[in-house]
DNA sequence: GCCAATCCATGCAATCATGCATAGCATCCC
DNA sequence: GGGATGCTATGCATGATTGCATGGATTGGC
């Protein structure tokens, strides 16, 4: 079956090409370097030999970092399929790992981050203390695909087909402000009353005011004189009164020092996925973390299993 | 470009992906360390040590070699597909060969046109018919950056950035003249004997006969009686017994006709450089020829590599 | 049953690569 | 124009990797 498979072709050193193809995306030594949590002389001279070794000029030394050269610009198209599949390479790895002990990241909101996370996280420690765990709380949807997490927890079915989802909890948001805000306004019964109301604005803010606005409300611009695209510092402005915030009810019904906008209201119902790349899922490391997951976040929520149908 | 791509995915040492790749295909350590050139423990070493990154069990250690498990049977589909980009990496860069054709000039002293090349580019249209050639023979340094030639053949360091150089060879050159000649002077033995002596002379007269005066002779312009600006025509002036030439060893020893005028001094060791433009080595054409001067010069020459140390 | 061949694992010395600290340079901003 | 900040290149000491030599073990053949 393996005749005379002549492996020369393949003999130059790959961590060069590694170091060649990072250094080409980052756009310069020190911060392929950063990435890849190496020293950049390292880098420097792992680049260097790779040109010495194929005889060609990768980049062209420029003050500003380092430029593919035409030669070099032919040359990582191709590295960069040798990185693809080194991706799948370490996806598939850690889906036949064997070993619960390892690194382990997960990707959530920052609500979910800050307040959801913990105690699991917590509950984990006692578990697997081998487990490293690493969170990336970003309000933008990470790419599993790229690996940039191991799971993650959304509000939305996953999309593409390499992802497995599953459907764990509901989640409610309703808005929030302090009593002290509220009297003041003289208690709102209804969306209407909130016409001239300060409101606390989040990032995709014409977005927002027009999924509020098809729920009822009358908004614009001028009800958000104050805007931060942080929803944890969001939620900290709505503790100290200086506006109507959006949260999940499980926080805001806990905080006495908050209550509902419009107690008569119903909440804004939205599904909690759990998300992560099918290849992953073998891991005996990856499903630990991800039934535990599933099992917790339903009760912290106090979620009822009954409403999930409605998002089937 | 694309913000924050992460890289922990690919962070694993490509070149234990190599072993393991190798490893499997070749069915054995041993066979696998054979192809690749290296040793067994060090390619054991290798695939264990990724088996401990990934955190997988990839081979079965029977008595006969290696097993793939089925976890490495998974994995190995992958790294195959990193081999492949290797592969193309690689092929890329080597460059295949119908792109080789076309012309290259390459400049060079009278001497080593004259001497040197002709086996080279003997061996050159064996091996790349397709290669139009030139020689510029000139003693003087062409401006490689201004493209009047492709490759030179030099004896110093390439001081201008743009320009690489590759360190080849060391060439020895020393005087010479007829055994009738030395007779007629009665056999000098020092330079102290060659005060008197008739010198055919070269370009840059006084720079010569301070280079000579600071190993140790004492002449003037009055030992140059008859001069010339080529030279192949010196050479052929010392070979017909007008006086005492200098020219490189690897000639004057192998000449009957000619032996050293003073045996006992150690002959003027000199550095030989191959030197082309940054861009112009990226072209595989320029390459081909670079190498193969590369290495055909030093044993056209007779030179050890360990002289080349002194030159560094 | 023994010898030869082949395989993997380990000890050890030399080599190579790495990281740190630093120098050299260009650019940007005040 | 000068200080701050980004970059790459180099010297040097340390630590990791390599190759060689060797040991242990199994298979196959005579």
């Amino acid at each position: 079956m393996h005749d005379c498979m002549d492996w020369r072709n393949v003999s130059f050193d790959w961590n060069r090409a590694r170091a060649f193809l990072v250094t080409a995306e980052e756009g310069s030594l020190s911060a392929a370097a950063r990435a890849l949590g190496m020293a950049q002389p390292t880098l420097g001279r792992q680049v260097t030999a790779l040109e010495e070794e194929l005889g060609v000029t990768l980049f062209e030394r420029v003050p500003r970092g380092l430029e593919l050269t035409t030669a070099g610009l032919d040359l990582v198209e191709h590295v960069r399929a040798m990185g693809e599949a080194a991706g799948r390479v370490s996806m598939a790895a850690t889906g036949q790992s064997d070993t619960v002990d390892g690194q382990i990241s997960i990707t959530a909101s920052e609500i979910y981050s800050a307040y959801l996370l913990p105690p699991i996280l917590a509950q984990l420690r006692d578990i697997a203390p081998g487990i490293d765990i690493e969170v990336v709380a970003s309000n933008t949807v990470r790419d599993l695909k790229r690996r940039e997490a191991d799971i993650a927890i959304r509000n939305a079915r996953p999309t593409q087909p390499e992802l497995i989802g599953k459907l764990v909890a509901e989640d409610r948001a309703a808005l929030y402000a302090t009593p002290d805000f509220l009297e003041q306004m003289g208690q709102p019964q209804t969306p209407d009353d909130l016409r001239e109301a300060d409101f606390i604005g989040l990032e995709n803010l014409d977005q927002l005011i027009d999924g509020l606005n098809a729920g009822g409300y009358e908004l614009s611009r001028r009800n958000f004189a104050i805007q931060t695209e942080n929803h944890l510092v969001h939620w900290q402005m709505a503790r100290h009164g200086l506006g109507i915030g959006i949260g999940p009810c499980h926080l805001g019904d806990r905080d006495p020092g908050l209550a509902r906008v419009l107690p008569n209201e119903e909440p804004i119902r939205f599904p909690v996925w759990l998300v992560a790349h099918r290849e992953l899922q073998t891991s005996r490391r990856v499903r630990l973390v991800f039934d535990l997951l599933a099992k917790e976040i339903p009760s912290l929520l106090g979620s009822d299993p009954e409403a999930l149908k409605d998002f089937a």
